[in-house]
DNA sequence: TTAGGTGCAAAACCTTTGCACACAG
DNA sequence: CTGTGTGCAAAGGTTTTGCACCTAA
């Protein structure tokens, strides 16, 4: 039995209108094949010529986050990164330092591992990340 | 002169001047148990009578992490954490959520894993960062 | 002597919030 | 109708930077 991250659903999933705004948000979010920041999320739509407001783009996202249809992480520089779950399964990404470009990964023998070493050391309720950042073969071809 | 990452160490370690400030830096991080934050550490070094500015702090702190004499973390709030590294040797964290209590850890088969994961999606010079986190033991029981 | 380090305040950034208004349900 | 979502600007928080002064080597 894997540590239950969100085991039970909390029944009383918050309730979200429909909006034009969130939906560009959720499809420019789909069609990134890359972690992306708001600020960068908001710049595309704006290209786009959709008029939406920056701290709607940065709503929109907590609430993707919040409701696990994004994934979330912290960039070096201080960023907070965003990325459309290919799967719903628990995974890992490995990400190109140079074009972004994200793979999701899976390994229960790795999984089992991080809980075994949380477990030894007394910890309880554990979770991780694991990020493996490379150049990915196309980037590494242009070089 | 290559342009490597830091590949091979540059041989070129830049010149730093042993200063009351770096000292009192370094020290503080030294006795953290847990990942701190510069305001964190300058905070904390006030107390102790210490007078350093908030800057000096921040740019003894992104020093050290360029020496490779902590390690740093984003934390989920949009926060630089660093850490005195227990050990030169390459290793990961179990971290505590509630009292940052941390704990370094190594793992030969896991550190294989990441390499072949990578390899098999064709990214190349791979690094990753795994962290774990829980509850330590103390905490659980102090519940 | 002289280059790196320090302090302070200003500036740069990312993100959140208050509020009036729009609109989905 | 009602209450969530939106936009904008202001505010909040962290980190960086410009610049004059200090000081280790």
């Amino acid at each position: 039995m894997p540590t239950d991250h969100a085991t039970k659903t909390p029944t009383i999933e918050p309730i979200r209108r429909d909006t034009r705004q969130r939906r560009a948000v959720r499809d420019a979010l789909a069609h990134a094949k890359a972690f992306v920041s708001a600020q960068e999320l908001h710049a595309a739509l704006r290209e786009t010529g959709d008029r939406i407001g920056l701290a709607t783009v940065y709503r929109a996202l907590a609430d993707l986050a919040g409701d696990a249809e994004a994934d979330v992480i912290q960039s070096d520089d201080g960023e907070t990164r965003y990325r459309a779950c290919d799967t719903d399964a628990h995974h890992h990404h490995v990400i190109c330092r140079e074009c972004g470009l994200t793979v999701e990964v899976q390994a229960d023998t790795v999984e089992r591992w991080l809980a075994s070493v949380a477990a030894e050391h007394g910890f309880v309720e554990a979770e991780h990340t694991v990020n493996i950042f490379g150049m990915c073969a196309e980037c590494a071809r242009a070089r």
